[in-house]
DNA sequence: TTTT
DNA sequence: TTTT
């Protein structure tokens, strides 16, 4: 009765953080920036580009695969759902933070763009969707205090989309 | 460059609340709820449910069609974007909060669920219309042949979802 | 590097046709509708709304399912990707059919539509998606003769959505 | 009431053909495939690559966009909808041809990838600019406090995708 | 007919 | 706070 999916391609803000728990269980965390590209309204105000920060979460064997292959920078297709938490902040106040939980990553660019390209053909998918575990209700806040600015990108700003 | 989309099918938690500012410019806000089913995993661990709440926020003519059309229960399918808006709390402290900004909305379920309905004929999308040029029309009466009627489908009455 | 993602919401057409094989794996059948709502353009002529029928294709256990629980007239969410599929007419000309492989299907509608809902809780969702095997690709053409006109489903021709 | 949504990412296989009408409206068309990654059954049969070929069309002044900036191995994203087209062959049998009609095409890569691209700053959507208002710009400067440079990044080199 |  |  329910759907709930994000759809996202943007770019990595900074290198992906892995953890390793017991079991071998992985999980990857990253910020991903998507930017609206701005315009001018009838009116002839100008409305500036808007950039838009996710905070990407990916579990299990998925999660190696970022670790191994995306990096600050990387442009990625991400297929997901969202999920809000909640945790307490220092002040014993409670906190929200929605994040988008990826089942599935795509890395974009032409093969040129990978001249590495010996890895393997793996189509970043899981298998089996990922339920919450309690262990990861308890887990800390991430990704909020990013220190990229996607902003300066000269290198895609002249891109005409 | 850039791809930031949401898609849900879920139901309103609450009655849309609507506010209009001074250029008749309106913006409605409601919760929404979708359902992860739980399970069983194979080594026997019962995962509940999981119900996520998501903060969907509708400007313009859309707000207007919610208004009118969408109150607390209402299943409904949405599409739209992320966006995390920071605000200050009573303590000072920076606080984030996600929202779908929704672009576009239908109302599910058959007509005898939409008591009130009885207005404008409106696809609930922030677009202009697609590109239904006569030549398209044309080309494709209606495309495969089919001469049933759907209506009076009181045959989903036995359905498990 | 590669996406391809069919998202529909409609109403099927007729009742889906299952078969199975030797190996107990079972395959479904229905056409789907989608309708765009017509409208008046600034030029003041009249477009119509305008159906789509989708040929869906349902593997596996997903299959049993819809045998169960899909029928004519029912309003379905699916998620899945674009298939097109070559076979030979009596002429022996090359002709090609597009499908819709589903991967996951939510039926829609509110409980009070479904008073028999004792089924399987089931998101209806497969866990692997099917390659395409040799068998598949030496199938019949399929689900190309509905005989369904939702044009004159005046059940639901006075939402206003 | 209806959802009817294609969301593709994959390389066009040749230059786009646009024509134009008198009315100056233009529409471009051009193949695009997808690749599904192969795999090995559990029961060790080799399932191969398999590659689907989409038919994209593309209307108004995103045609003239494709035209400037889409050509043969491009890779792009895609939004749009299924359309089936029906046309009678030499033979007079009717045929059915499934066509994608784009209403959101992103370039994808890297500028680099890029040649032509000094062109207009277009988001390529066949849409009305969403809802920034100043308001809405206001709440929301930038909204995590990034400070990062994600620009030159050379280090998409060694991808393996 | 693309691409990896 | 919804719904099944």
């Amino acid at each position: 009765m329910s759907v709930n999916k994000v759809i996202l391609i943007g770019n990595v803000g900074k290198d992906p953080e892995i953890r390793y728990f017991e079991n071998d269980r992985a999980v990857a965390n990253f910020p991903l920036a998507t930017t609206e590209r701005g315009f001018t309204t009838s009116s002839g105000q100008q409305i500036p580009d808007r950039t838009e920060w996710h905070n990407v979460v990916v579990w299990g064997g998925l999660a190696k695969v970022v670790e191994s292959y995306v990096k600050k920078g990387t442009q990625i297709f991400i297929e997901g759902k969202l999920r809000t938490r909640s945790w307490d902040d220092k002040d014993g106040n409670k906190r929200y933070t929605t994040e988008v939980y990826a089942d599935n990553i795509q890395l974009l660019g032409r093969k040129s763009d990978n001249p590495g390209s010996n890895g393997p053909s793996n189509t970043m998918e899981q298998q089996m969707p990922n339920h919450n575990s309690p262990m990861n209700q308890n887990q800390m806040p991430n990704t909020m205090g990013h220190d990229d600015i996607l902003g300066e990108s000269s290198d895609q700003d002249d891109l005409p989309f």
